[in-house]
DNA sequence: CTGATTATTTAACATTTGTAAAAGGTTTGG
DNA sequence: CCAAACCTTTTACAAATGTTAAATAATCAG
């Protein structure tokens, strides 16, 4: 079994989800690598099929996509999240996303082919990814429930509330885009709750 | 083995996206059974934990919300789609969200508790339902970029043009709220592009 | 068939958000 | 340390959407 304690923190996170058998868990680590990307630069680039499923280890990523020459971005993930471009890993489609660090950040990686074929080995894996993405989902329905129906204050207050050091380590650019709305917009609401 | 004809368009639908072996199918047939709900009934109310996986073999239903007092549609679901509260399903708190018949609906319902305790022994069943969580989630993402990047006019045309009868069958009301705009915003649109 | 109920549209006005441009701030690399 | 690049705020105006209320239109139950 290789040694890699670099990526205790992800086997952490995944025991939570779900206990893994001991040979379970060797076979996932021989699939993970570590990825380090400067801050600002792409892990992953508009255009091409996410084959890979990250984790952050350390620092801070989010994924972005051009609507009509903006930028806008579409999630952060901070330490020991999973980010992942659902629609182009679940789909083999070309995604029209990037995955981009925020800061200087190391990546976790694991292929996803690969992971999948050990599906049919190793049952318990199957399993964990299949909660990893139950869990996902859900964030994401509740995620439209905020967009859609509360205001752009309501989102923003929620936004630093459950995250207050987001406000300091992101750019407030990505973060009005994130809640869908203008950089202009977001800086009269900050003014406007002063 | 059970003979149930009646549930062969769910069996037809989930064979598509991963085929069972005689006796999974068999044992997913066993959980499954009828409800019929009248138009403008309630499949599940509002308060409730999902422990119910629904299947709409005909008719049409809707998942729903009140928001400030107003009814707001989260999602509809045609004939054989399948429709479930996710945020309560996967993490067991109540939803505050409710299920309800647009048109007279017949369901087939699979009692998840059950069938996850299936995926022990049927280790296709698991596979199964992971692959339809993906594609949920899948949809998820894509919406998400529809509700925050599009106008409401764009996400209007957007959806007569993937679901030219959906305009038949639902009340402008629950499509308004469905596209994130007042119902009187939603005719002020239609009214503009005549 | 008909009155009652429900759904949809229209109007007038208020509020929110977007756009474009400019002015301050802050960060960063040399 | 400084200049360039980038980030954030502010201003003025435009466009989109919300709110309330009333007028039509369509549907439903008896």
């Amino acid at each position: 079994m290789a040694d890699k304690p670099q990526i205790n923190s992800l086997l952490d996170v995944l025991s939570q989800i779900n206990p893994l058998a001991e040979e379970s868990e060797s076979a996932l680590i021989d699939l993970c690598s570590l990825i380090s990307v400067k801050k600002g630069q792409d892990l992953q680039p508009v255009g091409v099929t996410c084959r890979t499923i990250y984790f952050v280890k350390q620092g801070l990523a989010r994924i972005y996509y051009y609507k009509a020459g903006n930028e806008v971005t579409e999630y952060f993930a901070f330490e020991h999240d999973i980010i992942v471009r659902a629609e182009s890993l679940f789909t083999g489609m070309p995604s029209n996303k990037a995955i981009q660090a925020v800061e200087d950040t190391v990546f976790i990686g694991i292929p996803a082919e690969r992971l999948f074929a050990q599906y049919d080995i190793y049952h318990d894996l199957e399993r964990l990814f299949r909660k990893i993405t139950e869990m996902a989902y859900v964030d994401t329905v509740n995620r439209i429930e905020t967009i859609q129906f509360h205001t752009a204050e309501e989102r923003y207050l929620q936004l630093i509330r459950e995250n207050p050091d987001l406000i300091k380590r992101i750019p407030l650019k990505h973060i009005a885009s994130y809640l869908g709305i203008t950089q202009v917009s977001l800086s009269r609401i900050r003014a406007s709750i002063r």
